[in-house]
DNA sequence: GCGTCAAGACGAACGACGTTCGTCAGGAAA
DNA sequence: TTTCCTGACGAACGTCGTTCGTCTTGACGC
């Protein structure tokens, strides 16, 4: 079943999530896609096995009152370059269950740096919710902007002349296209974090 | 090519976007899934003009600089409704490209929302960013768990009684399920988005 | 050493999906 | 009336997840 699960996931880091389909883990295990079922109840079963795998991989670091914030960040941080690591995974993240016993360990962690913060309890349950949910999906948008065969992943300089080509009911868009358009590398993902720390630091 | 959106859309609302095939749509047409293709070039254009016509829905508020954070919310607010009327159909959402005309109209007016409010306009459009992304992902999350496939779709008390018979390695889970579990109709939406817009005014 | 039998592996097939192709109908143009 | 073009559509292809019945294999009792 390990066996399983490892060939899977060099599928989609490879190929991408798109790409994981039964026969494509049961041809790299070179057999048929029967074959699976004897490990596996079901593709949504891989799936989740999959997540939990690599759940499975971040640390959680030993709270620390006075770094709650650098850890945190570190987490998310983690998550998101275990999800980016295997592009397009994530579509399976946000269908699997959060009652998933990996999942509840990354959220009892956080949770546990977010008290040790001083947070309350109620701000830092509802606040892991929404940071974990975010790095989904930002991961998740990562992947299919970046990935599919094609080319529509514009550059920047395309975004821009796209935009600069709005209509004039679009007055804000045109102005401030730099701004919409900028953010290399994770800087956005980073930002949203701090945003929502920041929230959760007031509260 | 309305008829065929409007078809889809009856189809989404009624059995969920994972109900929402060709052929699924053809029948509603009372005709065969080769005609779909005269109106429409693909499943993924499909998808992109649902978008379109969800997104073309949403009223956006004359900006008014006393009340940014209320029409904000409510600009967010509409979109996360329409998602909802049509579960699923967020995962549609977020696989299209954001350069959409009628994403980039919810954007350009949410945009002017922000300015208007006083914030710079890097802050704004990275702000916006994130919203979005929250409120698509959110919507996304309610639509999955809330499915009709079965009973695993635990009740509160269930998912209660579940935390508390967690293994001890999860202690901050157990103390404080109360917290983890309670949220009902949207609040823990509208916790997170007030928590952005929260970290955006302080910038 | 031999026979038995459970358990895992697998070929073949089923139904559903997105999509394409060749044909066909029906109205506009000549 | 004849021609031609543009939509509509039946049939089919290739791929997907999944199942079923058969076969292989290796441990165990005698």
């Amino acid at each position: 079943m390990d066996a399983v699960v490892d060939a899977a996931l060099d599928v989609v880091a490879q190929e991408g999530y798109g790409a994981l389909t039964m026969r494509r883990v049961a041809t790299a295990l070179e057999t048929g896609p029967a074959s699976l079922y004897a490990h596996v109840v079901n593709k949504d079963d891989l799936d989740e096995l999959l997540i939990g795998r690599l759940c499975a991989e971040v640390e959680l670091p030993e709270p620390d009152p006075d770094a709650w914030r650098e850890q945190i960040t570190d987490v998310c941080t983690q998550l998101r370059d275990q999800y980016l690591r295997y592009p397009g995974i994530s579509r399976a993240a946000l269908a699997t269950a959060p009652t998933n016993e990996d999942t509840l360990r990354i959220a009892e962690g956080m949770l546990a740096l977010l008290l040790a913060g001083g947070i309350a309890p109620q701000t830092a349950a509802w606040g892991i919710d929404s940071l974990m949910l975010y790095v989904n999906a930002y991961a998740l948008e990562v992947a299919l902007v970046s990935r599919p065969g094609g080319e529509w992943v514009v550059s920047r300089d395309e975004l821009l002349s796209r935009f600069a080509n709005l209509p004039d009911t679009f007055p804000q868009t045109k102005r401030y296209a730099a701004e919409l358009t900028s953010g290399a590398d994770h800087e956005r993902f980073d930002f949203t974090v701090a945003l929502m720390l920041d929230g959760l630091a007031r509260r």
